[in-house]
DNA sequence: GCTTTGACACTAA
DNA sequence: CTTAGTGCCAAAG
């Protein structure tokens, strides 16, 4: 089985913290952990342990559109509008209202 | 240790 | 609006 590296565990650690009815983006997940490997973090989606209790859902792409989901862009779409953020023609509607505000003493 | 691959970002056309 | 090109960084080959 692939090896969990430090990198990945960050992006979930980080994840984790989202709750429901808030998103972020790659870059802005990258950017809470002091980094600008965006891919990086979407390699780290893909690698995905546990759907469960990671809520890549809530991760979308930085121009509003909904991304990739190891399940389906439509599922992702169906998560989404299920804990109130408003989709349409595929890209959130005004997103930046809906980013979660990282806490500071993470 | 260099090259290729990605659930991305940004700009130009 | 869409497509093409370039940049980005970690992980895998």
């Amino acid at each position: 089985m692939a090896v969990t590296s430090k990198f990945h565990q960050e992006c979930y650690r980080f994840l984790m913290q989202i709750p429901k009815g808030k998103i972020t983006t790659y870059k802005e997940l990258a950017k809470a952990m002091d980094s600008r490997a965006w891919r990086a973090v979407g390699s780290a989606m893909s690698n995905n342990p546990n759907l469960m209790t990671v809520p890549c859902h809530r991760v979308i792409r930085s121009d509003g559109r909904i991304g990739s989901y190891a399940l389906g862009e439509a599922e992702k779409e169906r998560l989404l509008i299920q804990e109130g953020i408003p989709v349409e023609s595929g890209r959130i509607v005004n997103f930046q209202n809906f980013l979660h505000d990282w806490d500071l003493h993470q």
